[in-house]
DNA sequence: GTTAATTTCCGAAACGTTTCGGATTTTTAT
DNA sequence: ATAAAAATCCGAAACGTTTCGGAAATTAAC
């Protein structure tokens, strides 16, 4: 591996020069810039990234905490179309991303904040946590880099966050329903440790309320954010309220579940029941009957949460919150309440 | 930032002295050892990783060259899949991943070697590239570090490759239509630099010769391994050779697309029409009919990779290759042919 | 021709570690 | 008590850059 001494050494310069000259500075002549790019392309020479930084403290790099990048997560591809989203800015303006094993399984000895210091990284962009993850508060107080966090509504001088406006999708997909007639609306709402979960639930009481329906917390199951959760929920609603007509779910995945259960009982989508979910996953438009959904931009969450952050990183901007819309997509899982 | 000069002027040793008693070396007092953690604790110093690598060459870094990450890869989220492989394995390790931003819009200035010789990965897994790629050639001559390739049959001193057996996977595929009755089964590939659609069709021609029938290039088209590709390629299908009754996709997304051609015009899966992919997307499992294919462990494809690559670079392993296997997954699109 | 300004270069320190080789102290063996 | 062995520590160099402050050489100004 040449080094910017062997360069020197050919050239008959000092590693100075050298540098300067490779970096663009102006105080060197033409003629032996020129000299000293040919001698760096013979020797093949490429920078040491690691040695540079080490004396420039910028390395470039955003460090990636997603949590929830496994298996599972294929169905709804949250997390990638997230990470999409924050690869493509953030090649754009030219960072690159370091990934941590953030290993779930065997109890993490590390927290974010000690990661990301070690690497050096610039900033961190943090998805998929759950509120009570031990090292999140230690991230925002310690405040020692930039991050931003995904669907978390945190806040400080050193801590942005992004996020879609979930209490009015939500309420969006229940007035949906309101509209066709329906009143009697079950929710499957996800773990209550998600920020989203919480807001989901005050969008489905205020669209009920607009419509003077006092929410009942009863209408409102547990479903994990899981097809299983989901299916395992509807199961519940048919037992315990088995007028429900209409169901709010908090994500896609649990809507498919709850589709499934509605198959094996024997009741029909949409006409027995109507089903709205949450996410726009790919597969809501495959299924059948297809879903409907309350849209939501994974994508650009991703691209947005990289461009507030390098754009904190070069502070360019005093804006530490954002706020994206959401979209109805009527297709076939709701309908007008027959009776 | 504490450095390990600051713990050593509290503590009253040597920087030699505190690297060594963090690190675990057995020529410390168990004592002195004791009071150097503590005095790194109270001034909460975590190590500085770039500085470590520069001496000691080593960054515990798997850079990662994925071309098709992607909002396109959403649906099939083979991209996905394979990058939770890697990062389950690489973290259970102890690697972070260091993910490159190959912009492939704005023409990429610096090769890939370029790029991990600057970072100093370790180590590189490149996936999702064509044949063509005019920088893949340069990774493998200049065998300068330890890579793998995913799909791309390319062995070296450095460089290895995990694949699933396409050439099998094929033939199942075939064999399965064929065991059904048909005889005029056409095919619809990826293009055509890609390894595996040279492959695939490999062993749709093996099925299809097994049965004594001399497989026809015409009734190869090409899909490009996109839903419209594959929609395009099936409505050439119906008007060029209108007694096929199946149809082998060289992937479920391409299966889609014919599929969804066919419900245009007015063509029933499977009655009409047998419909076999490959991958098994998890829209397979929720699509109308439901698509029979054959699964490929994307996962697992990357977590051999890191395995296989980590395996490298502690030279453990002089395996430079790795075969996976597929499994035929009969769903609904298939059936036996109708006289 | 002298001085000032400009251009072009360089030495040395710094970044925060690891590690080699040896020095000092303590323990053990005789 | 002395020599040998073991335990514990440390100074200094090295990794490959960037950058500060200034030196040397060239050009411009008068």
């Amino acid at each position: 591996m040449a080094t910017i001494k062997d360069i020197a050494k050919k050239a008959g310069v000092s590693v100075t020069t050298v540098s300067r000259a490779l970096n663009g500075y102006d105080d060197v002549n033409e003629d032996t810039r020129k000299k000293i790019k040919q001698v760096a392309l013979e020797l093949s020479y490429s920078p040491n990234a690691v040695a540079r930084s080490l004396v420039s403290k910028k390395t470039r790099t955003i460090g990636l905490i997603i949590s929830d990048i496994n298996r599972a997560g294929a169905k709804d591809a949250f997390a990638y179309e997230v990470l999409c989203g924050i690869n493509d800015r953030a090649g754009d303006l030219n960072y690159d991303l370091l990934l941590f094993s953030t290993n779930p399984s065997k109890q993490m000895e590390k927290s974010y904040t000690a990661l990301c210091k070690e690497r050096n990284v610039e900033g961190a962009i943090l998805s998929g946590l759950r509120l009570d993850d031990p090292y999140l508060q230690e991230v925002i107080e310690q405040n020692s880099f930039p991050c931003v966090l995904i669907d978390i509504p945190k806040t400080g001088e050193n801590v942005a966050h992004v996020t879609s406006d979930s209490r009015v999708g939500a309420a969006m997909a229940v007035r949906h329903l309101l509209e066709n007639g329906h009143r009697h609306i079950a929710m499957i709402n996800g773990h209550n440790q998600a920020f989203v979960s919480r807001e989901r639930f005050e969008g489905y009481k205020e669209a009920l309320e607009q419509y003077g329906i006092s929410a009942n917390e009863e209408l409102a199951y547990d479903g994990k954010f899981s097809e299983d959760g989901g299916a395992e929920a509807m199961y519940q609603i048919l037992i315990r309220n088995p007028d429900v007509t209409a169901v709010f779910c908090a994500s896609d995945l649990m809507a498919l579940g709850a589709m499934r259960t509605l198959e094996r009982m024997g009741r029909k989508v949409p006409d027995d029941v109507s089903i709205i979910g949450f996410d726009d996953i790919s597969i809501s438009a495959y299924c059948s009957p297809k879903l409907t959904t309350i849209r939501q931009d994974k994508y650009e969450l991703g691209y947005q949460a990289a461009q507030l952050l390098i754009d904190m990183l070069e502070n360019r901007t005093d804006n530490r919150k954002l706020l994206l819309n959401n979209q109805l997509i009527v297709r076939e899982s709701t309908q007008r309440l027959q009776e």
